[in-house]
DNA sequence: CATGAATGAGTCTTCATTCAT
DNA sequence: AATGAATGAAGACTCATTCAT
């Protein structure tokens, strides 16, 4: 985990090294202290580097954080482009692609759902962490919409049923990740993963096959 | 707003009275500066009161900010409570009148949405507060699960099935009121609301009738 | 210990009831806590007050401390006359006499000890507390004096060694103090006044019987 | 003296230098204004170092001030140790040399002085700077004690004898200290000095020639 | 590049004092 | 006389940031 080169005496080191290094152990302070918790010298101490370094690789604190969730969208929107690639073409199996992709062990992972709610919480008075976020968020968006499209019989609300299916798929999985946060003794990631299918399921009967080879 | 009339005019109010103002507050900053940048200067000019005032009547600032988590919570109780009171005996009614509970307009409001994720952002390293915020959710979960039960028809995996019932209705309001926070342009509560019950409606179509007068 | 009028409900007392009922509290907390330490809260809390009546009957905080510094110089100093009242006529008893009240287990108290301690070590930027004390030390420094005097027999640096002597036995009683505070495992009350008198002895064997009757 | 001829400069010290810079500021501060008045913004004006060094070099305040106290040991330990390797071989020498250096120009000046007994002002309930201060003074006790179990006659009561020997001289010393603190106008750092050798001259007769050369 | 000493604004907290009741 | 709510100045301590080395 993070980017030694040499375990004692470190020496210097490319910058993406270093703001690797340090974004990672900001990850893991913030997962376990919480935002109002962590102080730099948190992060430089779990990063193994001097106090100094962080306002040298970065702009500020706040500069830190926007890259650690930069950091973390970016994972997300690489494990997502990966399982809609291995998907089929039909909707069904390319929304279903998009939930087992939220679900990802590599993503879902105590930690990083520690950090998201910790930036959530925050969203509503940090525009600029809404921002980075909203980036590859829009881009799920419309895919889960256009997903739903395909699925929703012609007829006179379309467009509000198509609206209103793909906000309680989202909301669905976001609740489920509050979930497996909170109470991790009650879900784990596949189960929560399947509670998503499952109600996926019933939305949309006629484009699923009667059993799921989970 | 930061407006002092007079120098406070040392005014004598009861320890209720001023815990309450204090508490009122602090979920007004909490809403509009989160957590990590709420500060008791914040809170005591908001209430337009002196410095001195929180360590006299709470402990310590955290003791305020666990009495605001338990103020919201008690707040929460009383309006689900009263919603359950004048529903119907029916399951489908009970279940209902939870989820409109969540979505009432005292409840779910913008301010209120934001402390409670701020909250949430915390809980994992907060035990404190994930075990206020507990005492009333087990009490919500029970319900809920029970009224699944009866829902449920008896079969080979009905215990199962029912958990999964009361998860999914769960996850489903608890993702609905972070879609609310991150993005209040896309719903609002009532659309929120109605998108819970139309899939709740999905999970157990036998018990609702046709339409809901809504 | 203490005045206390009636043990729940107390009602209106004469003014200097309650001053010395917050003395010996002030006196009893700067023994267990220090100078620094004591708080008014402290003080009205050991009396079982109310938070407000230090500043009702005493000026100020600092005026509570010189009120205490001035009970004990007064409790002193009339332990003081008793012993010289029921003393001989000679220099020796006198002299003797002002030891045993310097020892007399009505002032040389643990609790006592601390309290003079925590004043002397105050005195230096405290002038205040040095005047308070002095009246009475003076005078006991003069007692002292004329003691030796009538003991020192005339020759060349008669008034040097009358000085001197006064010296000696006025720092024997207050270093035999600072030992019992500071390790009262080491000596007690009777062992340290039989060290004075002992040295006493030394100084002016002409004047002492062979044997003392402890 | 409060005069700040640049805005400090900001020059880098070795950490031994700053924790120097700061004892020696704060034994000014509590020399002139006592334990409770010292602040640590008193220390780091006299050291004319910004407001956060001392949280930077020390762990708090009470960590300063044990470092204080344990330097004044320290330096005591130190004149102490040359005044005894010094000395002649008697015991006579040696108990002479003790006090000779108690009340040596370097540790018995009039600031050491008050801070000493500030800090005794706050031994009984301070349990960290008896300790501090033990270590050196056990030390020193023994060494008396061995010199006067070398000049106390064989006899029935020698080791009850020896005990009180000890015990006086020890309290000889703290006394004329406290006085010299306390009424420096009275006696003066060599006149207390002759005043201890003079009474040791008074219990050992026969281990001191007849004349000293001061 | 990297270190860690230094800074100082800002936080929570304490507490003597005041004053309405 | 007494109470205890309220005030606000002041303290210790934290920490992001700067900068000499």
């Amino acid at each position: 985990m993070g980017v030694k080169t040499t375990p004692a005496k470190r020496r210097t080191a490319p910058r993406e090294v270093r703001r690797k290094q340090l974004i990672m152990a900001a990850i893991d302070s913030i997962s376990k202290r919480g935002f109002a918790e962590t102080t730099l010298r948190h992060v430089t101490e779990k990063a193994n580097l001097s106090h100094g370094v962080v306002n040298y690789h970065f702009d500020s604190k706040e500069a830190l954080y926007d890259a650690t969730l930069g950091f973390l969208t970016q994972e997300h929107y690489s494990v997502w482009t990966h399982y809609l690639d291995a998907a089929g073409p039909t909707p069904a199996e390319r929304i279903e692609a998009i939930i087992r992709a939220d679900f990802d062990k590599k993503i879902c992972t105590r930690k990083r759902l520690a950090v998201w709610f910790a930036f959530w919480g925050q969203a509503k008075y940090r525009p600029n962490y809404l921002k980075i976020h909203n980036r590859f968020d829009n881009e799920r968006h419309d895919e889960i919409a256009t997903c739903c499209a395909e699925m929703t019989p012609e007829g006179a609300n379309q467009s509000a049923e198509i609206a209103r299916a793909a906000r309680i798929i989202e909301s669905m999985v976001d609740g489920a990740w509050l979930c497996l946060m909170l109470y991790p003794e009650v879900t784990d990631r596949e189960v929560s993963r399947d509670d998503c299918l499952h109600t996926l399921r019933n939305m949309f009967p006629d484009h699923f096959p009667t059993k799921i080879s989970n």
